[in-house]
DNA sequence: TTGTAGGCGTTATCAA
DNA sequence: TTGATAACGCCTACAA
């Protein structure tokens, strides 16, 4: 059998809360006594069984998570995500409260990161909004001894125990390495459709791609700039209008959401599956296009993954354990039509 | 609170014993008595606490992984991460004992299940051979109520419960959409280096790759494939020969192991970063030769992944618990050397 | 057929 | 600074 706290008590000479004082580097045991029973500890090859550890306390994980109610696909991923999250981890006692928060706006994000607070909330995961406003309140937060992370988009000099996303700017260095290889002959003029100047994950993927078309392939031109605010119709419309002032467009790089727009426009002017196009996330309307040619390349991060990592990180936090050493780097995964995951 | 066994009891005015043997359904109770008992159940929607019935039943769960002790970099990063899954889930009352047997060796597979079974195995996951006696073996421990996951490569028609890896034949196609749009122009012969014909996975990865080169780059030739045993040596004596024989070549595809031999010989050939190069598994050299341009591009699969997936669905069916939509699927991931992940 | 009492490994409360 | 002792939710003798 495994040894147990019985046993680090019986070797160490001490009794049972001492042990546990130990365990839990409580005060009120003196020194010599706790060396004593760290070294017993050590010496049979102690591991806390967690099950049992949970069991006693009867403590109750209670985490808030804070998402953007956008209308766009990748949100709506990860709301389901959070959801689907909050039922597997039901048996490991933690509680997810899922709040829809207005998207891309601070005032409001702070708003419900203060409510949460009142609600006596043991950890909150945010997708960031990048303003001082809310690094504030990310730290204040923290000073109330509330551990937070920020999810998907992170929040820049706020004390969040960690960010549960993706790098953006390897991102964007990743498309433009992509794209810029798919295009033939290797020269022409490439299209950027982004969501929103405003968005911080959206800025450091074009920093990235320029940064990348700049050194490797310089006989790439990249065109201004078209947004389309994560949203079909105006996405269609942008790109329509790239198109057709763009006649000989040599591929499309896009940055953000409304992806079906995008689709939509290269069918109507008839260039899908003749341009190259990188596009983000692996949706339904992505995942499509990308089995029909109209996409190339899809660049993913998975929101299930995001959301787990979330609350292990943030489990791991509030119990002073560690986490499973590369379990929660997010991976910025890329997607051709042949390595498509089957199912979902 | 969550409702508890005690709950149950008291609704249904009935004793703890009782509210038991329904729960497991044993006999000894009539089926009046299990009717009150299961809508009391059913009304205050009650759910075992799983780690609490393990805690109350002493349960351990002992998992034996048998991994090849091959001595290729990716086999090495497979045992260390059994050897780290084993430590992170030993506070989950999870006991992993690794042992490592002769690669490619069905018969010593074999006795090494068989060994495991003796010795009272709560699940078992082998790196599969592709025999139809290990099929047999893995069918035998199926029938004895030992759960069987095969982890990096499958055996066919055998009754394991998962198979913790990745689709090899897509992983083929992703290598050749990748390479083929990388060759240019878009015209000439390239190269194949494999394992061994013996092994499946590497087969399955030559018909993916074959079947797409035919399909969509119908210009481009594809040389004998050439054989290096995951050897390094091997790997570049082979590699060598063909630059030599093929001085116009355009492209190659590494299906296995021993990449550091086939970085050297690109090296001594003066066609490194000059030639498009696809090669699978990331590892120290693999990783290296992406940064510096010797390799435009590695599939992997995480094997840290895999291991925890395979210990999660073990775990999942002696529980007889549900596993989590997604977090067991196995993705085939690309890397370019901008998506690199940044440490370890 | 049913119920009671104890124990699994840990933590928390209280008194010494 | 310490150590009994009683929980936590469940399972399993053993008794009734």
């Amino acid at each position: 059998m495994r040894p147990t706290v019985h046993d680090i008590a019986a070797n160490a000479g001490v009794g049972l809360a001492t042990v546990d004082r130990v365990l839990n580097n409580r005060p009120g045991v003196s020194e010599k006594t706790r060396a004593k029973v760290e070294e017993a500890i050590a010496r049979i090859g102690y591991v806390r069984d967690v099950a049992a550890a949970n069991l006693a306390k009867g403590r109750l994980y209670d985490f808030d998570f804070l998402v953007p109610d956008n209308d766009n696909s990748f949100m709506k991923l990860l709301r389901a995500a959070v959801a689907d999250a909050a039922s597997a981890f039901a048996r490991e006692r933690v509680r997810i409260r899922l709040h829809e928060v207005p998207a891309f706006d601070a005032k409001a994000l702070i708003a419900a990161m203060e409510n949460t607070a009142a609600t006596g909330s043991a950890g909150v995961a945010i997708v960031g909004v990048d303003s001082s406003d809310v690094a504030a309140a990310i730290d204040a937060l923290n000073g109330d001894g509330v551990p937070v992370v920020t999810l998907v988009s992170d929040v820049q000099n706020a004390a969040r125990i960690q960010f549960c996303g993706i790098n953006n700017f390897a991102a964007g260095r990743t498309a433009a390495s992509l794209l810029g290889r798919f295009v033939t002959p290797d020269v022409g003029k490439v299209g950027v459709l982004m969501g929103s100047m405003l968005a911080n994950d959206h800025r450091r993927r074009l920093d990235g791609f320029r940064a990348v078309i700049g050194e490797t392939f310089p006989q790439i031109e990249i065109l201004p700039v078209v947004e389309g605010q994560d949203d079909a119709e105006q996405s269609e419309a942008a790109v329509s209008l790239l198109l057709n002032a763009q006649p000989g467009l040599a591929g499309v790089y896009s940055i953000g959401g409304g992806n079906r727009g995008l689709v939509r426009a290269l069918e109507k002017a008839g260039v899908a599956g003749r341009l190259p196009v990188v596009a983000h996330e692996l949706t339904q309307s992505t995942r499509a296009a990308l089995r029909d040619g109209t996409i190339s390349a899809v660049l993913h991060q998975d929101p299930g993954h995001e959301v787990r990592s979330a609350i292990r990180v943030l489990k791991a936090h509030v119990d002073g354990t560690e986490t499973v050493e590369g379990q929660d780097r997010i991976r910025i995964e890329i997607y051709l039509k042949d390595n498509l995951p089957e199912d979902a």
